[in-house]
DNA sequence: ATTAGACCACCAACTCGTTTGTTGGTCAAC
DNA sequence: GTTGACCAACAAACGAGTTGGTGGTCTAAT
């Protein structure tokens, strides 16, 4: 967990001001996001901040130190944001993540970026990640009762992370194959991807018959 | 259609000699697959080409332009490399999507640059990738047959696209939620990919029992 | 109270490498 | 003799990272 998380998703809490390094992130979140590590200029994320372009260098050393601490940042908030409690309604979860996304979008693009980036190489932070997921992995297998007995906890976790993700990470090619109308309706993409999860996660005639 | 194919993933045919904008083309790919827009130099190209840096303003105009045109060379190949023929079995068509993106990375990796960098603006070329996807959708809607009566066309084309996909676009995801042994083993994944797919289009209770 | 010093941010100017895009000349081939 | 490629050098902009100086504020010692 990094120090100094934004909170960006909260709804209420007193709002304490921001400091130096929290606006900077802030803002550097939202332009990262836009354009990329490549793409960013330095000067952007200071003009939107309203800080000085100098202070990143105090706090964060380099563009690439400022990126990796927006999303270090980021991926805590998501963890905290749509958790994965043992015993729970998959459907339900794929559809909180599901509409995560929808509402943040940013952190996708800065996932994507990150992706992209740093291609098969360890990501930073790696260890950290890996255990964030071990736990769902193992929240997920008690969540798998005897109706998902075919299914495995790890993959399983994956392809409907994938699932509840895929509308955000390509919304183009949504346009492009269902046409703006019905990929830009909020309620009829979460329908689709919603059954689509049920017709997946529905026992098996021999489940169902045992 | 763009008019010079580079058929990178063709088997056979006699191999005419590369004329210099398909050398630019087909190095191009490659580097921008790897860095994105941003982070490639033209000179990258030109070396890894053997072409002159100057030519790639001969025949494309700019940097973007050359984007542009790899990226509409590519379509046309994934186009090809992977139709859907009306009534055929869509696990298939599901293993087939997967199997070329696992085999050819770097187009989907071009897409993915691609689209974050036009966020939601049009793409260039909208209009003929669309045509390409509607062709897609209606030889879906003749392959959706009794047994998956509770299935659309459109949108199921697209969530089948993004389920054979997603290990190809976060292989990093893959390896933090299932370990390196298992989401960088192929018949391991693919199998994970099909039966997902498979229990998705199994029929419903009332469309079995119908 | 006052003052010294630590801390933090602002600001402006500067270095310096990088990269795009251009141009003019040369040369071989068809 | 036209076409297409190579080549070398150039202009110009751009953007990361650095530095030295200014000034405000909070605290702790005098």
């Amino acid at each position: 967990m990094s120090d100094s998380q934004l909170r960006t998703y909260d709804t209420g809490a007193a709002a304490a001001p921001l400091t130096t390094r929290e606006k900077l992130l802030r803002a550097a979140r939202e332009v990262f996001a836009e354009h990329g590590l490549a793409h960013t200029r330095i000067s952007d994320i200071a003009a939107r901040s309203g800080v000085n372009r100098e202070r990143v260098y105090g706090y964060f050393g380099s563009k690439e130190g400022l990126f990796d601490a927006v999303v270090n940042d980021a991926l805590d908030e998501l963890a905290e944001a749509v958790p994965l409690t043992a015993g729970e309604d998959l459907v339900e979860y794929v559809d909180r993540v599901h509409e995560f996304h929808r509402l943040h979008p940013q952190l996708l693009r800065l996932l994507l970026w990150e992706a992209l980036h740093y291609r098969t190489e360890p990501l930073p932070g790696e260890e950290e990640r890996q255990g964030r997921y071990r736990e769902k992995v193992s929240a997920l297998e008690q969540s798998l009762g005897a109706a998902e007995g075919h299914l495995q906890a790890a993959p399983t976790l994956f392809i409907l992370i994938g699932l509840a993700a895929w509308p955000s990470v390509v919304p183009q090619l949504a346009r492009l194959i269902m046409g703006a109308d019905e990929s830009e309706n909020p309620e009829i993409m979460r329908e689709h991807v919603l059954s689509f999860a049920r017709s997946a996660l529905r026992p098996t005639k021999e489940e169902a018959g045992a």
